[in-house]
DNA sequence: GTATGTGCAAACTTTTTGCACTTCG
DNA sequence: CGAAGTGCAAAAAGTTTGCACATAC
């Protein structure tokens, strides 16, 4: 993504161009290995010492809310904790917290068969968790607990 | 998972059987809706108000190192980036904080199909991502940036 | 009795907030 | 010029650490 691009995604979403825009759209393209926010504070304080850490977080919400750039979970996230240990997936609802485990051997074969087929270069797998995002339509099996608000 | 459940599966990991492990335990198995350590510190608390928080964070790695839970990723999360907006699924190191996309098409298709056919009761899917787990083989690759050991 | 676990308070890390100042358009 | 964006410092969340005390076995 050259720095006229960068400079049109954020006009077209009718965001002003800042500097600190252009340099943090700059350092998420260049730092591709989907950089931590120290990474990109790290990496874009080399050219512009004086962008503040807020500031990189601000924008990178204004960013994330127009849709230019997208969060990645990691392993050790808000954690939350699970008792059920058999092999499964999760099911994530879009407008709340609530997460639901999600079981399907005929999936998981159906995945295994895929990736003995079609082998991906230079990775051996060791597990597959499917995340499936959604809304949750039947209503009676709401089990929110102690539903604080969170934001 | 009663009582005596726990105390099996403590003493089977060579656990102490100690209250305030039994109490989180049996939380998690009650809050079964993957509950966030702010939950479990809440409801053990109702019976056990002399529980420390950070006990709790003890319990649960303690727990966690040993198998008897897990920690489930979040939405929102330790917050890495990614410029990459097309549809694609991602993998992950066992290993080492490298992350890389990963597109299948064909692997798109096939969960598409399965999951028209199969659908899930009361949940209505808007998206899935794959967390491929696994080893990196293929050293060339390597292209992690500014790797400040995070441990 | 001793190794293991717990409680407390203090520190640390990551992210958010409020507000005066600055800049883009 | 005015709305939007930035910098700073302080606060909020979430988690970890160190150490004296307590408990399981």
């Amino acid at each position: 993504m050259t720095v006229d691009e960068i400079r049109d995604k954020l006009h077209g979403k009718g965001l002003k161009v800042t500097p600190q825009r252009i340099a943090i759209l700059e350092a998420i393209t260049i730092l591709n290995n989907h950089p931590t926010v120290e990474q990109i504070n790290d990496y874009i304080r080399k050219n512009n010492p004086n962008i503040a850490t807020a500031t990189v977080y601000k924008v990178l919400d204004a960013l994330t809310e127009n849709g230019l750039v997208r969060k990645v979970k990691t392993e050790k996230d808000i954690m939350r904790y699970d008792a059920f240990l058999e092999k499964h997936h999760h099911l994530y609802s879009i407008d709340s917290d609530r997460i639901e485990d999600y079981s399907d051997d005929e999936l998981n074969e159906l995945l295994e068969e895929h990736f003995t087929k079609k082998r991906i270069q230079g990775f051996k797998i060791e597990d597959i968790k499917l995340q499936i995002i959604g809304t949750f339509t039947d209503k009676t099996l709401i089990n929110k607990l102690s539903t604080r608000n969170h934001e």
